[in-house]
DNA sequence: TATTGTTATACTCTATAACTATA
DNA sequence: TATAGTTATAGAGTATAACAATA
């Protein structure tokens, strides 16, 4: 007998990809500074966690070490990611974002909060204060996982 | 002054692209049969719109034509999709999606489900009930956009 | 020997531009 | 001329496997 979680979990299935694309288009529509949905989440991190290590951004955003290797690549190469050695274990790399890189994350963000936020303007309050918390549930059970 | 439009946007530009990572791993998990998300989702249209042309794939999906031609490209390859000539109109074709190919689909469905719904388990009957909510509303708000 | 990061390789997703066939 | 689909090309995201450097 499916219960409410399959009905919820069938729902997350459905919608979740039809957000994200909305979301993916957006970030890729800001033509000067274009980030990538995972390079737009990378500075982030790296933003929160300053000085956090390649393993880190793996970590967070789900991804193997090659993966993230590469996300930083291309990051790097763009000057909004620097690459330093870790005093203390040589192995290590620790990641820092620039000042361009900071000014590309907070234009992208407030762009993407923006059309966001004007598309979720045909909710109520009621149905706004949902989404807001059904988004913190889902954080919570999703974060740490991948 | 940045309001509950705002704070729900940053909230599912947070959550989303978590829970999405999470769907994309799951889905890909099932070695066997192993469908993308746009693969999962593109038999989904076919199945429940039979007879939909390149066109409606790539409008319900929100892709370019030669992105869903590729993608259809793809799932045809491994025979869970055939492509038709329209009778009437000879430039269209007509999807339709095979045996093996809603097999698929369903052993898919199936598996991911099962698993968000576990993760989902940790959530009390009322959070879920919020969730279900908040995706209707999320889908009545997305949906045709991207 | 174990860990951190990288390189090599391969595949999918996605786009834009240019093309074909049909209308 | 306009439309439906395709092919050509290119770049990002992702993975596994193999490797280097350090611990």
């Amino acid at each position: 007998m499916p219960g409410k979680g399959d009905e919820c979990a069938r729902e997350v299935l459905d919608v979740v990809p039809t957000v994200m694309r909305f979301i993916r288009t957006e970030m890729r529509s800001h033509r000067a500074l274009e980030l990538s949905v995972p390079q737009f989440r990378s500075l982030v991190i790296i933003e929160r966690a300053e000085g956090t290590s390649l393993a880190g951004v793996a970590a967070h955003l789900g991804l193997t070490p090659p993966s993230a290797c590469k996300l930083i690549d291309g990051l790097a190469g763009r000057g909004m990611v620097t690459r330093k050695e870790s005093s203390g274990d040589r192995r290590r790399v620790t990641l820092e974002i620039t000042a361009q890189g900071a000014q590309a994350l907070a234009s992208a963000r407030k762009a993407s909060q923006k059309s966001l936020s004007r598309l979720l303007g045909a909710l109520d309050a009621e149905e706004l204060s949902r989404v807001t918390r059904a988004m913190s549930a889902l954080r919570r059970v999703f974060e740490g996982r991948s």
